[in-house]
DNA sequence: ATTTGTGTTGAT
DNA sequence: TCAACACAAATG
C-alpha cells in the first residue's frame, strides 16, 4: 500500500475522546531550543531565505538558527522544513521560504494526526469559540483526508487550495461518498511519484526514484554499478493501452529512468509538473505492469479542468461529476508552453488537485 | 550546482 | 518524541 507509514484512520479518525482543551497558555516557544536566536524579529526583515545566506557568520560551520516553532528545523539554504513524528519515525512535511509558512504547516498535521488538542505552534484551530465555520470546515477537511494525503498537500503547499475546493463541493448540497476506489483488483500498487518539471520537460525521461528502482524494476546485471543496457517494459494504462519504456540507468547522474516512449505518454496523457504518476503490478504470476496518473485540477478561479486533454478517447464516461456544471475549461495547453524559468518555488504551488483513480469501471460497462 | 529530506545520534 | 548535524539522493 502506498507508502501507509501511517496508521491511517482516516474515515474514523476522531475516536479521539479529547475534550478538555487543556492549554490556554500560549505554549509557542519550546522546541528543544537551547537557543533563543537572537530575539526573532518579527517579519520586517526582508527575506528570511536570503538571510541565511548572507551570513558571514564568525565560524567556519555556520550552525543554523534553530527554530523557535515546534516541529520547524532549519535547513542549510537558510530555508525551513518541517516535520512531525508518528511512531519513532520521522515524516518529512515539506519545506518553506518562511518558518512561521513551516510552523503552520505543522500545525496542520498535528492537528490530524493527534488530535484536536495538540500542541500547537499558533492557533489550537479549535480556539475559535462555538462556530466558526471556517475552523469547522478546516476540521471537517481534515478529518476526511488519510495523514498521507494530508501530508502530501503540505508537502507541495496544496493545502490551502484543497481545503478552499473542499468547501466548496460541501456547501453544494453533495453527499459525494467521497473517494471510492473499490478494490483496485487483481493490481498492488508499486509506488507513485509526483513528476518534476523536468521529468515532462525536454529531457524527455521520467527518473525513476533509486529506492523504488532497486526495489521494484531491478536492472539485468545489478543496478548500481552496471553500465546500462536498459531494458524495455511494457505498461497498460487505465483505458488498455499499452505504453512501452526503455528503462535504464545513467551512469552520468546515476539515476535511473524511463526514456525512450516516455515523451510520448507525456505529451497524451497531457502529463504537468505536480501530476502524479502511480506503477501497479498484476498479483498474478503474469506479473503485467500498469500505469495510471492522478491529474491536478486548476482550480484558480474554481474551474475544475479534466486533464487537459485527450485522454477523452479512452474514458468511460461514467457518471461523472455533475458537480461544476460550469465551466469545464480546457487549459493544459500541452503545448502551452511557457515554462519560464522563474522561481520554481512558486511554481511549485499548484491549486488542489484532484485523484483520479480509474474510475469503477467495474460497476458499468 | 543546489536543495531536499533521510540517516543518525544525543537530549528530554 | 524531538531537534541538531551530516550527507546521500533528488532536482534542474
Amino acid at each position: 500500500m502506498e507508502t501507509s507509514i501511517f496508521t491511517d484512520d482516516s474515515t474514523t479518525p476522531s475516536p479521539s475522546p479529547s475534550p478538555p482543551p487543556p492549554p490556554p497558555d500560549k505554549l509557542q516557544r519550546m522546541g528543544s531550543g537551547t537557543r533563543v536566536v537572537t530575539d526573532p524579529e518579527p517579519s520586517t526583515s526582508s527575506s528570511s531565505a536570503a538571510a541565511a545566506a548572507a551570513f558571514p557568520s564568525s565560524s567556519a560551520r555556520n550552525k543554523l538558527p534553530s527554530s523557535q516553532y515546534k516541529g520547524v528545523v532549519p535547513q542549510p539554504n537558510g530555508r525551513w522544513g518541517a516535520q512531525i513524528y508518528e511512531k519513532h519515525q520521522r515524516v518529512w512535511l515539506g519545506t518553506f521560504n518562511e518558518e512561521t509558512d513551516a510552523a503552520r504547516a505543522y500545525d496542520v498535521a498535528v492537528q490530524r494526526f493527534r488530535g484536536r488538542d495538540a500542541v500547537t505552534n499558533f492557533k489550537p484551530l479549535c480556539d475559535s469559540v462555538p462556530d466558526d465555520p471556517a475552523a469547522e470546515s478546516e476540521l471537517a477537511f481534515l478529518s476526511s483526508r488519510s495523514k498521507a494525503e494530508v501530508v502530501d498537500m503540505l508537502r507541495k503547499h496544496t493545502y490551502p487550495d484543497e481545503l478552499a475546493q473542499s468547501r466548496r463541493v460541501n456547501s453544494s448540497s453533495h453527499p459525494l461518498p467521497r473517494r471510492f476506489c473499490g478494490a483496485t483488483g487483481p493490481r498492488e500498487q508499486l509506488f507513485e511519484k509526483a513528476v518534476t518539471p523536468s521529468d515532462v520537460g525536454k529531457l524527455n525521461r521520467l527518473v525513476i526514484p533509486k529506492q523504488h528502482a532497486e526495489k521494484y524494476f531491478p536492472i539485468q546485471g545489478g543496478g548500481g554499478g552496471s553500465a546500462c543496457k536498459g531494458v524495455l517494459l511494457n505498461f497498460e494504462d487505465s483505458g488498455g493501452k499499452v505504453w512501452r519504456f526503455r528503462y535504464s540507468y545513467w551512469n552520468s547522474s546515476q539515476s535511473y529512468v524511463l526514456t525512450k516512449g516516455w515523451s510520448r505518454f507525456v505529451k497524451e496523457k497531457g502529463l504537468r509538473a505536480g501530476d502524479v504518476v502511480g506503477f501497479q503490478r498484476s498479483k498474478g504470476g503474469d506479473k503485467q505492469l500498469y500505469i495510471d496518473f492522478k491529474a491536478r485540477t486548476v482550480g484558480g478561479g474554481g474551474g475544475f479542468v479534466g486533464f487537459g486533454l485527450s485522454v477523452a478517447a479512452q474514458v468511460r464516461p461514467v457518471q461523472v461529476v455533475r458537480l461544476f456544471g460550469v465551466n469545464i475549461v480546457n487549459g493544459s495547453g500541452g503545448g502551452g508552453g511557457g515554462e519560464g524559468g522563474k522561481r520554481l518555488r512558486e511554481m511549485e504551488l499548484m491549486q488542489g488537485r484532484e485523484w483520479f483513480k480509474k474510475q469503477c469501471i467495474q460497476s458499468l460497462r
